[in-house]
DNA sequence: GTATTGAATGGGAACGTTCCCATCGTAGGC
DNA sequence: GCCTACGATGGGAACGTTCCCATTCAATAC
């Protein structure tokens, strides 16, 4: 309590309970135990008195455990790695870590940056949701010793273990879902996918599958900025489909925010030009007639991520890398539901389901 | 580049450049000029040879400058703390500083747990958007030094630096507004102000100006995961609401998110009952008929956090504490928009303005 | 030519920990 | 009753920096 300018050391806590420092460092690096019972009083009466509280740097300086697990986040301000990150930080927390989150911004420069800012504090554990670039300074660190879990991406001559999405089986509810609701034509928008790997595989499961299933479709690629290429692209495929119903997948909750918006620009009446996303955000329920999205479990993935960090960190041995995918929740809602579909579900009937 | 398993030291680098290691703290220590060229020369290839990065452990240890920037951050979920953290970022990032958030999920708890963490690694400042329990371990740090700005919040006995909205303009504003719109009677709704001072100062104006303005209303307070009492409270006032028109401000971003949820479920016909919020979102503008809101200039917000910061470092003095309030920017959209509107400006003509 | 300066450089002690090793009892085995 | 061993404790050397001080050397002033 008493807050001298300056904190306390474990010399001053040594000397006010009458031990030595190296037992007062034992009793704050988990060998508690190994006291007797007087000394474990004296020290922790004389560091209640200091307000003693163990200075990270020192620790990390002679080489101890940091309890400090690093995240590189490649955009802070998407939602969903906000709800993963949010996941993180809570498995974290019962895992009594700490955690240093790093935003990139989608800059390699940044990230660059970033990861030898958290390498310098000595985290423990690395979870990467970043970009791409530089996958070799990442690859260094795992094959230091570093854990390290890709997060929703998987990177060119990595080997590290990664927890995401289930891309197939996203894709194939999806196509399942629109078809069943009716749709013949599928639209597949997506950011470019050459710096994530999740884009790709969501962009080929949906290239694969689509014609087998017998649907006719397109694909549409689109730095969101870019609103112009994103209103010509939805034009072509609006105007080419005035025969069959058709319906647009979004790969990603930032797309599918863009596309709601082209699609209300122009007046497009959702439903009957179907709407879905991959990503549930807060407003997908609101905008009517409300979108239907499959939502990932960010909660879980999150757990997921830390949990590998842990095993890898426990085991000395180095298994194969495991790859952890996980299944969207389809949430239906009207904006895939056809005015004239012959097989009405019971999500078609209300319009806020 | 050469990554052995243990990175350089600064011993290292010296060995192999022929220097002193005095030399070499210089050169990373911003006291590069008062090397000779050919030193500098010569501690640059060695640490470019030994892939030598300094150890900011050891040299937060001696006690040198950290560079590191923290902030406490109430709810990471909420975007505009998301959008506030990332101006910060920005800002720091043009200043050469780290930034290492922590979010306290709103919980006293945790806030001291990551204040704790924050102070163990020698941040030279602090940026506060925590609740506000433990403003005695605040003031404590303040009092000792550390250079702190308050965030959207200001707190009992702490007499730091403040940086936000201007919520007495921002009520006024929207009070303006509703009213040139020909509404005579709102609701203020906002979650319980108790521990936020942003929440009392905006429902402190709105108590005192709706009167003087000639406006009929009422306020709603409630936990936002009460459903029940936010519906009955916006029921009743519906209600109530017959013979004049009626609008509904919303505290903040949150807010708005859970009240149209709550109208959209009473399938109220928003323009006809006004909508109103404070903080502007995604999907505002996606929201049949496009919701009415103030902007923060959250950017801005950030920026000026750091900026306060860093005067408080500079300056050795302790001058007044300053305080900085933004005005929001009204973003007038169709749920303020009565259809019997007798003086219509340029927005109520377009569905999405 | 000597004294004075100041710029460029280096040596070594801290900073607060952890951890290896040494020391001290004391209990158990003979 | 002595030796061994083990449990509890303490001393001191690291860890990689920074910074104070000392040293060197050349240039300038007398």
């Amino acid at each position: 309590m008493p807050a001298s300018s300056r904190p306390a050391t474990i010399l001053e806590v040594a000397r006010d309970a009458g031990v030595s420092k190296t037992s007062v460092s034992r009793y704050y690096s988990g060998e508690r135990e190994r006291l007797s019972a007087s000394m474990q009083q004296r020290i922790a009466q004389a560091a209640e008195r200091l307000g003693y509280q163990p200075n990270p740097m020192a620790r990390g300086l002679k080489g101890g455990p940091s309890g400090l697990v690093g995240m590189l986040v490649a955009d802070i301000r998407n939602p969903f790695s906000v709800a993963v990150m949010h996941g993180v930080e809570q498995a974290c927390r019962r895992q009594g870590l700490s955690l240093m989150v790093c935003n990139t911004d989608n800059d390699p420069t940044l990230e660059r940056q970033n990861l030898a800012l958290l390498t310098s504090y000595r985290i423990e554990g690395l979870i990467v949701n970043a970009a791409g670039r530089h996958g070799e300074a990442l690859a260094e660190l795992a094959g230091g010793g570093l854990p390290l879990v890709l997060l929703d991406r998987s990177l060119e001559g990595i080997d590290a273990d990664e927890v995401g999405l289930d891309n197939d089986q996203a894709i194939d509810i999806a196509l399942d879902h629109l078809t069943e609701r009716g749709y013949r034509r599928v639209l597949f928008v997506t950011e470019p996918p050459a710096r994530a790997s999740s884009r790709q595989a969501r962009l080929a499961r949906f290239e694969s599958n689509r014609a087998a299933r017998g649907l006719e479709g397109d694909i549409l690629q689109a730095e969101l900025d870019d609103t112009t290429r994103l209103d010509h692209g939805l034009s072509d495929f609006l105007a080419a489909s005035t025969r069959q119903p058709a319906a647009i997948l979004c790969g990603n909750g930032q797309v599918t925010l863009a596309v709601t918006r082209a699609l209300q620009a122009r007046q497009v009446p959702l439903g009957e030009i179907g709407l879905m996303g991959i990503d549930e955000l807060d407003w997908c329920q609101l905008v009517t007639p409300g979108i239907t999205t499959l939502a990932q479990p960010t909660d879980a993935i999150g757990q997921a991520a830390v949990d590998r960090l842990r095993a890898r960190q426990a085991g000395r041995t180095t298994p194969e890398p495991r790859h952890e995918r996980f299944i969207p929740t389809l949430i239906p809602r009207a904006s895939t539901c056809r005015p004239g579909n012959k097989a009405p579900d019971a999500t078609c009937d209300e319009t806020r389901p």
